[in-house]
DNA sequence: CGGCGCGTGAACGCCCTGTAAACAGCCTGT
DNA sequence: ACAGGCTGTTTACAGGGCGTTCACGCGCCG
């Protein structure tokens, strides 16, 4: 094992997700779910810091790993790709919560039945 | 464990697959798959590590016992060659799913019915 | 009500993967 | 020994997925 690797074993679960960044998976009620590099780690980030609040700027850092340049719209982005993603997978849970002008916080949530 | 036999009867189930490393074997719903011996040692590898991501780089290791040259698409053209015989042999079935940028997984999952 | 923040869809180029085919070596049967 | 077929390897081309960016419209807030 690289001495580098932080958790080898690292697994995050949150609700019916589960996240194992190590083996670059994550999977919906044990249904493995299709999700690019990007997606992934922006998951994963999000998951490590599940229940708060990350913002923008952090976010980006955390994933791509550069300062993110003002304006950049690729967190957004990424964001809807992960929600709906997620949806397919677990129509009846809400994941990504935005917090208007400060960031997004991810945290399962059952959505209230289609009435 | 024993150097000449690991696990003499070892054998994997995967959905309707069968495979019998031992027996350098691979069944389809009981019906025997003609398999080349790369094939069978790169599906035994993958069937060995069901349900995770292996990477291009450890599959050849794997199943080549050498280290891969960046660039090589053995493990590409084989897992066709997988894909191939093993729809002919089960066509209501995936079982190689591509991980973008990661690897390949095996799993069995059924086709959904031809709309 | 005005302005900014966020949701959303789509275009575009690039890299990764799918696929076919050529080629050489090996094993087979004769 | 020879011919044929099969396996394994490599290469080339095609297609698609992914990442990035832009544009437009709505929503939230002050």
């Amino acid at each position: 094992m690289a001495a580098t690797s932080e958790e080898t074993h690292e697994v995050l679960s949150l609700g019916p997700l589960e996240i194992a960044p190590d083996q670059h998976l994550a999977r919906a009620s044990g249904h493995a779910l299709t999700l690019s590099i990007r997606e992934l780690k922006l998951l994963t980030e999000l998951a490590r810091r599940a229940d708060r609040i990350v913002s923008r700027e952090e976010l980006f850092e955390l994933v791509w790993e550069r300062a993110m340049r003002p304006g950049d719209r690729s967190v957004d982005v990424y964001v809807r790709k992960l929600r709906v993603k997620l949806d397919v997978a677990l129509p009846g849970w809400y994941f990504i919560h935005t917090h208007f002008g400060f960031g997004y916080r991810l945290a399962p949530q059952r959505k209230p039945p289609v009435a």
